[in-house]
DNA sequence: TATATACATGAAATCGATTACTTTTATTAT
DNA sequence: ATAATAAAAGTAATCGATTTCATGTATATA
């Protein structure tokens, strides 16, 4: 693949190298003759430069590393996160920044994420969708890169948050003001997202006088409609069971939805049930899925700020959580307790 | 970010930088013991390379770039695709690649798809779920820059193709069998994709001995429920209405799903419905639908390494298709004519 | 006319590596 | 002991830019 340089620019104006330089990068001590030669030509030649070379001198690549495996090693094929990913790709090229995978490679060789980063001079790295307690995120979350995350906190860092807990305390509240008192929440494995939901469903119950029962919290993996069907059979086969079931997210809602068919019961007529993350399943169901949608485009989308902001801005980076509040879609799935008793 | 260089280690250990570079990259003329010293002195120091100074002498940046955009601007969050780009991307990784996105930005200016490889040096492009006809896609693809695409074939260039014909042909078969002859195809909007699966379906019909309807066969657009429910409805209020209808995908499956129950029809014992994909969603829905599940991460992964042979044998690249197969998935949303006929 | 100032351009160092070529040192053959 | 050869290390050019500093020319000031 050959390449017209600088050189051949000032090769064919007669001009140095660095007239040309300057010329290009809109330096004052250049006059508009000259200049206007430069540009001309350095179109007519079809000149491209070369962003390596300028990354060796003025030390900017305009890459930001994406970090992206979850527990379930879903990754890329998650549907919040691709959609998260999606935000942070689009406001970072409306920034003129590039997105690009970290990994642990360096051709044959396996080296840490870190040095991935380093070796690859990548400015900053949003976190996102990773076991967190990872030792190399760990060590990438304490080093000089510029890091921000999504849904987890580092220690003195930038991060983006959905607000789970007061979207979950919402939800609860909501689901409460349709007569529910015997509400279950199965839940994900442990995490600061779930954590935070825990704390959303055990104050709101508390705040509204419902009891917290321990039989009424179980946990299922995220995304994993089998395990959450196998927890949502569990619940049914209680002697006294909930009127209402949360669950971790909209894909295992369909575990939920197939258990509670199979026990012959129907939604939101017999038990009511909700989901969390709103991306596109919800509208797709049916009944039509009562769930938290968050705006993973527009948490991408602050994530990719945040993370330019403190690359522009190393010295006074911005740490304090960035909030981005979810919105509770009122479907089908969550009836009124009234009707559920009159239906038997 | 204080980087330790070449020179440190060339410094700290008394010896030439050319003898560092050699050590470090296995060249034969430097002994073991200066060879030994020089590896243990980088690691003490935590020496990283520095790609890009690399790329500039060595002409070589092992990075990807891939084309993500499709007409209906799912880009990323398209499920299909989340799944070729994590198939594409762990790929290229096993394999010492790097994956970035190629976008119009230089900066603040706006570039084309071609420039922008050129500026970042991107070694190959895997094209994917992009309009074809784009002036600047058609461009990339006629350049001295390695291509490889998906789903599309462009002139004198690598592609991977899902066997469409056949596997519709498959499915067509299949619901036959089931004793449908009244088969109506809802299918996407005209690309090489569509075309061929068409294809597939015209033949299939006329082979089977089956008569190929105009009003049988509409179009909708992919992943869209909504114009999907449109194109179900009009078939319903045929007069002579189809048996089974075979649809865009899964995604759009719901779209049919929620005409038909609204019709007050059930699937599949009074009309038989079949998606495309086999992306997660079929195996959620209820009834779980029959379809052709395609090995999107397989299609990925081998884009990759097609790419990738390419790059490193530029002098003949290969530029046979090659084809993945679909799997043919037998679900419960296609059921023998009989049943439809005696619940009635 | 001589001098100061502004303007335009060029020379050269630099970023961090790689690599062809040269020089030095050690080893072997004569 | 000397020449020939092999091994090990160094010199310097290079990749394609950016940027500091120096130089030369034109204009303004005294």
């Amino acid at each position: 693949m050959i390449m017209i340089t600088i050189r051949d620019i000032s090769r064919k104006c007669g001009l140095s190298v660095s007239t040309v330089s300057k010329a290009l990068n809109g330096y004052s001590d250049v006059s508009e003759k000259t200049r206007n030669l430069i540009i001309e030509t350095a179109r007519e030649l079809g000149y491209i430069p070369n962003a390596h070379a300028r990354a060796l001198k003025t030390n900017r690549t305009y890459n930001i590393g994406i970090l992206f495996v979850d527990d379930q090693n879903n990754g890329l094929t998650h549907q919040f996160f691709s959609h998260v990913l999606n935000g942070i790709k689009s406001e970072a090229e409306n920034n003129g920044y590039n997105i690009t995978f970290i990994n642990r490679r360096w051709g044959a060789q396996t080296i840490t994420l870190l040095q991935n980063c380093k070796f690859r001079r990548i400015e900053g790295v949003c976190i996102a969708c990773v076991e967190p307690d990872d030792p190399e995120v760990q060590q990438l979350a304490a080093s000089d890169v510029p890091v921000v995350s999504i849904d987890h906190i580092f220690k003195d860092r930038g991060c983006v948050l959905s607000d789970n807990r007061n979207d979950m305390a919402e939800l609860v509240r909501y689901v409460h003001s349709m007569g529910h008192k015997k509400i279950a929440y199965i839940h994900g494995t442990d995490s600061y997202v779930t954590r935070q939901r825990i704390k959303g469903y055990v104050e709101t119950m508390k705040e509204l006088g419902l009891e917290v029962r321990g039989e009424y919290m179980l946990e299922s993996l995220y995304t994993n409609p089998l395990t959450t069907r196998i927890a949502t059979e569990k619940l049914l086969q209680l002697e006294d069971r909930p009127t209402c079931i949360l669950l971790p997210d909209d894909v295992s809602a369909y575990g939920a939805v197939e258990a509670i068919r199979e026990a012959g019961l129907r939604i939101p007529y017999d038990i009511s049930i909700a989901g969390y993350d709103g991306v596109l399943f919800d509208r797709l169901m049916s009944p039509r899925l009562t769930t938290v949608r968050q705006d993973a485009d527009r948490i991408g989308r602050e994530a990719a700020k945040l993370l330019i902001y403190n690359i522009e801005n190393a010295s006074q980076p911005r740490m304090e959580p960035v909030v981005i509040k979810g919105e509770l879609v009122i479907a089908e799935s969550v009836g009124p307790v009234l009707k559920q008793l009159v239906s038997c």
